[in-house]
RNA sequence: UGGCUUAUGGUGUAAAGGUAGCACAACAGUUUUUGGUUCUGUUUGUCUAGGUUCGAAUCCUGGUAAGCCAA
């Protein structure tokens, strides 16, 4: 019935995601939509708004599209997955004194192994998503690339995706600026979906306030770390604060003590419950440590003194570095300039040029 | 109990009689498929009661509070 086989999109409900749907179904493909709600926002307390990429609006909207386009639409329930990996791994990151990045882990985790077992049990030759990446070969590897739109390029939250799953992913949008994307979703006759809004927040804390989720969703969590001080470097108590977990290396705003110049969280001990603050240059490092390693474009991370750009944060134009590997399981990064603010939990992605060369997971700076 | 000193927004400080400013904090906006960062903007103050003066944060008197020295 289809020219060209079957793929199965990923739908966010959102822009993106609509176009990447509408594009495969243009070119003759057949093409089934599938929505993954992840998290039931009635649980999480707080704000009852609904924004995220999987509140029943978006929901709704997905299928909306799929109906008057023409093609099917399920809905899939993985919030059991969902819960017990990438939130129960959120809070225990935080509880642990580190900052997690949960979009990440969604992608490596559980996202695409949930599309890859529809992608199977539906016969689809293709997983399409409306991600800002390209995906390229280098001989029998497939690996990330950044997407022409640098400004939305998502490449970063992509590092962890395995073989498996790259070689049967397809992202249409990698030549795409998002106000083409934009003019495309209302040239396609979609003139509302045009006018939406970036998403922005963690899609299970609506309220963009994840130490009010940790409040609601670890039981006792303020008793347990209440009482905790404001260190210098030298260890100096410079006042009180509400809790180790609510803090994040690098963070300026929020800390509620003045002490005449900016300060920054530039270590956080969990064990002790205190948040170490400093000035700005006490942030910076030159090396670090990175675990959960994923190799994507070779078999092996380079170490033969290739300069590659390593991107520490989602929002970071990156720094060149040179890696070593420590032992089988983690890198030793060195840095060429001074970077600041290196928080553990957060992704490292190197790259070179375009190319994803691969990631892992920060698990400490090292300054020397 | 006697003597000295100090009292300015949430915090720390400026304004040697003439529109109370700065830094930090807080808040808001910007940005953003994580946290954080950056940028822009906004709010809040002269301990109290009198007096001198055209005019007082500033000078004088009492009170209150804090600190220091005296035993």
């Amino acid at each position: 019935m289809s020219k060209n086989g079957k793929v199965l999109v990923a739908m966010s409900g959102g822009i993106d995601s609509t176009v990447a749907a509408l594009m495969y179904h243009e070119q003759g493909y057949e093409v089934i939509g599938i929505t993954m709600k992840t998290w039931d926002y009635a649980n999480s307390g707080g704000s009852t708004k609904e924004t995220g990429c999987c509140s029943l609006d978006s929901i709704n909207d997905a299928r909306a599209v799929a109906v008057h386009a023409g093609f099917h639409h399920f809905i899939v329930d993985i919030r059991e997955e969902f819960g017990n990996y990438v939130i129960d791994n959120f809070v225990d990151e935080y509880m642990a004194g580190r900052t997690p990045n949960p979009c990440v882990l969604c992608n490596t985790h559980i996202k695409w192994e949930a599309l890859l077992r529809r992608a199977d049990a539906l016969d689809c030759e293709f997983i399409v998503t409306g991600h800002y990446a390209d995906i390229a070969k280098n001989g029998e590897r497939h690996f990330v690339r950044r997407a022409v739109d640098r400004s939305k390029d998502q490449s970063y939250v992509l590092w962890g995706l395995s073989q498996a799953c790259l070689e049967r992913t397809k992202f249409p949008l990698a030549p795409y600026l998002k106000p083409q994307v934009r003019q495309m979703s209302a040239d396609m006759g979609y003139i509302d979906m045009s006018k939406k809004g970036e998403s922005y927040e963690i899609c299970f804390v609506p309220d963009n306030d994840y130490r009010g989720f940790l409040r609601r969703n670890v039981a006792g969590i303020e008793e347990k770390v209440a009482g905790g001080t404001f260190i210098d470097a030298a260890g100096k108590v410079l006042g009180k604060h509400q809790g180790y977990p609510f803090f994040t290396i690098g963070q300026r705003k929020g800390l509620g003590i003045a002490l005449g110049e900016p300060m920054y969280v530039t270590e956080i001990r969990p064990t002790t419950n205190e948040v170490m603050l400093g000035r700005e240059d006490e942030l910076i490092k030159n090396g670090m440590m990175v675990g959960k390693l994923n190799s994507m474009k070779y078999a092996a991370f380079p170490t033969d003194g290739s300069e590659l750009t390593t991107k520490i944060r989602y929002h970071d134009e990156g720094a060149l570095a040179t890696l070593q590997y420590f032992n089988e399981e983690s890198l030793n990064v060195s840095f060429l300039a001074n970077v600041k603010g290196v928080a553990p939990g957060q992704s490292a992605v190197f790259y070179e040029g375009d190319d994803v060369v691969g990631g892992g997971i920060i698990m400490g700076g090292m300054a020397s």
